[in-house]
DNA sequence: GAATGGGTTGCAAGCGATTTGCATTTGAAC
DNA sequence: GTTCAAATGCAAATCGCTTGCAACCCATTC
């Protein structure tokens, strides 16, 4: 079985395009809240609230802004929220009309995180749903071990 | 394809029995470890630290207690713990010689759980691993959705 | 059955992640 | 520039969980 890592060419979102995002749901483009979009953007895996607060130039933005934009960042479906087990959420940005569904292999040393693309439970859902009357079955997986550089 | 819920033939495992694997690792059978023990035994279904700690008669554990002896069943595998992302840490007894290892269906509505034997991602396991160095890699998966009940 | 000693417990304080109340500030529209 | 709801900073509060410590109790020995 193949195994497809999520490749290097999604490019980053353009700040304005994300900011034009807020602005179309009338939302204000502040500048504590372009600090954290621009956070976002630079990185391609999720970051804890905490690692963005302190990616932030000291006193632009404050820890509890950072919480309150991240749930409106999520209810708006422009960041995705995913739990590593460790008590802290973290969060990615979410491209434009996607879902940004997919899971993470994890490096239970280092922490050292690596994107899967494949979605393998999503026909199982379905299945899951009918077994058991449910509806609108989502899921979350994680996968976690050591990574090479820990091994030794 | 076929979906197959947990039957309800895995019989409560006995307290006596249960005692004895703490004897038998040389700890001791206290009376707040007996309470939780039964308390598990109970339950099908995993439960929150703070839920066993209602369901003991008042003044019989304390709830740090209850934190200190699930780490040890965790430790010992006689409990398994799970993580339904809202925050609280789930343990559910294991029945001796077993992994414990299976996954859930919960309502976000009502937080109904149901269990499911069936584990998906086991021989994605070895793919993710080889493809990305890793050892040791484990998953963690639930599914969650709206039951029955709550569809109205 | 009583003495002994280390594992256990209860209680309270502490910690990290997250939330919230409130006075102040600010983006964006007029 | 004025205006006002939305947004922010700060501090306090909440929640799940952990920990230090003195008192306690199970299991073994005598």
């Amino acid at each position: 079985m193949k195994v497809r890592t999520r490749s290097h060419s999604h490019k980053r979102q353009k700040l304005s395009a994300l900011t034009s995002r807020l602005r179309g749901q009338s939302h204000k483009i502040t500048s504590p809240r372009q600090a954290i979009l621009e956070i976002l953007r630079r990185h391609a895996h999720p970051l804890t609230n905490r690692k963005i607060f302190t990616a932030i130039p000291k006193g632009q933005c404050d820890l509890a802004t950072i919480y309150r934009a991240m749930h409106l960042l999520e209810k708006m479906g422009m960041v995705k929220r995913f739990d590593f087990g460790d008590g802290a959420a973290r969060f990615e940005l979410v491209r434009e009309g996607d879902d940004g569904h997919h899971h993470h292999l994890v490096c239970t040393r280092c922490a050292k995180v690596i994107e899967i693309d494949e979605c393998f439970p999503r026909k199982i859902e379905s299945c899951i749903a009918a077994a058991n009357g449910f509806k609108a079955v989502t899921h979350r997986l994680e996968f976690f071990g050591i990574c090479p550089d820990c091994q030794r």
